[in-house]
DNA sequence: GCTTTAATGAAACAAATGTTGCAAGAAGCG
DNA sequence: CGCTTCTTGCAACATTTGTTTCATTAAAGC
């Protein structure tokens, strides 16, 4: 908490304040965590004043009670990166929006909140481990079912990018999961579920676990039934004001990973990138300020 | 808050809880400032739980009620040595990471500020408007391609968990995008494309356009060539410290507007979620609390 | 100095909290 | 199958909480 919420407020109309409401003030100013932290009635005791006294405070400040202005110093506890002020105008605003603009707002904010927590220590070096761990390994095979397949998509692309070790799990006509037979304990296998899990993919990856293979993966929690057949496990939150649970997280750490591992092999990166350029190139691929040869120009286009 | 209080000690003797005390700690393990800052009974409604087994787990833990546990958490949230509270302690430490670490948290950080300004004031109006076009079409065409793809699949997929209305235009064999030949004017098509533009999902815009479809834009610039065939375009930046750009901003984007366009259809949204979970019940598809009958028991697993 | 206004403390309130005990149910065992 | 043990939800408990009200006190204005 940098800027302990309301702290200017407080500053600029301490002076209007009576004595014993200052006392009030000045303990809020004083112990920013505790506002979060302890009871209103606590607070009172250890600022040396009545219960009414912090009410009274509240309100002048604008607020109905005491629990708005514990939400606010709640808030900013748990959200240590982002300044109050930023976060106080957000709120503003947020009440002048529409229901779905709201929304909407209150989504990033959330997913927001999630990934600062993403640069953890322990986090950071799970990330790393595990990257160290796919770089090694001859054959990286990628599983993420129903909800968690952008996640495994996005590993198993990037990977392919820069080389051809990687196996994307998931195929029509029910195949999918029939290349993992092929893994042994020189390969990885990086598996993604998270509530409610996958049934399949903790099937293949109890396989893979018995036959050996290492087991990357990514899900909601270090005790989730995936984590229990991981060699490492990197967990992150799903979180989300909707009905629908958020992948965002998920997806952000796969490309984490991704770039983690192609970085490790340097050399064959840079010359494996060059590569897919002049593939692509040759195909067309890609639209270039003029558009490949067959294709009407572009400004006719429009 | 690195290492948050107990984790260890719970992640240890997770296996030995009972159903409903695993879902108490698991909530512990994943909301450790939420201990701190909510009462008891307002973190057993959020982990699915009685306040009875909150009070379980603590005994569980030795303590004597939850209160010492509660304390446990703030006392690690005051004390801003033991949390990662500091920006200033972050920055410190990033330096004496290696580059994995070093480079992983270098993106957390670029993306995080990516996403914050989606919730600019223009942005979340366009989502608005384009949530609300999407959600009076008839049908809804997913279109991404390459590293768009994992974009168009999931407003594709949440939006085929409350409906039937969304088709994805993709498939094998190079058939994935016939089906927009049936699109029309009550349709609405979804397209994804940043740098390098992929020629075809241009092409395929291009078509839909001159039928008359309407399109929403999901790119990296207003004015990309996919922003002058879009009805509405909505722009995000791919800026990344990598060698690969990311697409995460996009894809939390696209999460929103599902959620968006989902939520305009309240009643029919409902309805098919609840499908949805007797569907997934009858066929098995997700693993329940207790693991499944083919699979050892946990503790031996590990 | 008397009246009006504001500030303070104490008491009382309903609502919510942490906690306990118990009965119904499920799981495990012989 | 019956028996026991463990698990789970429910209802009740006494506290504590945030909040309101009101009488008392201090200050300010004329």
């Amino acid at each position: 908490m940098e800027t302990p919420p309301l702290a200017d407020v407080i500053i600029n109309s301490f002076d209007g304040y009576s004595a014993e409401v200052r006392k009030a003030a000045r303990f809020v100013l004083d112990n920013p965590r505790d506002v979060a932290l302890l009871s209103m009635r606590e607070q009172a005791r250890r600022a040396g004043v009545q219960p009414s006294t912090m009410m009274r405070l509240a309100k002048q400040l604008g607020f109905e009670g005491f629990d708005p202005v514990r939400d606010a110093y709640a808030d900013a506890m748990r959200n240590p990166a982002t300044s109050f002020e930023g976060k106080a105008r957000d709120q503003q605003r947020l009440q002048d929006l529409g229901g779905d603009q709201a929304l909407a707002a209150k989504i990033v904010a959330s997913v927001t909140r999630q990934l600062q927590s993403l640069s953890a220590a322990e986090q950071l070096v799970r990330l790393s481990d595990a990257a160290t761990l796919l770089a090694g390994a001859r054959r990286v095979y990628c599983l993420g079912l129903r909800a968690s397949h952008p996640i495994a998509w996005q590993l198993n692309y990037i990977l392919s990018l820069v080389g051809d070790k990687s196996v994307l799990l998931d195929d029509i006509a029910n195949t999918g999961s029939d290349r993992i037979r092929f893994a042994g304990k020189e390969d990885v296998l990086f598996a993604v579920t998270v509530t409610p899990y996958t049934q399949l993919t903790l099937d293949i990856v109890d396989y893979a676990h018995k036959q050996g293979v290492p087991v990357v993966a990514l899900t909601d929690s270090p005790v989730s039934p995936l984590a229990k057949r991981a060699t490492i496990t990197i967990a992150t939150t799903t979180e989300s004001p909707s009905f629908y649970h958020s992948m965002t997280p998920a997806f952000l750490l796969a490309e984490i990973l991704a770039v983690l591992v192609a970085g490790q092999g340097e050399k064959e990166t840079l010359e494996a990138l060059r590569q897919v350029d002049s593939y692509h190139a040759s195909l067309g691929t890609h639209a270039t300020t003029r558009p490949h040869p067959t294709a009407t120009p572009s400004k006719e286009i429009q």
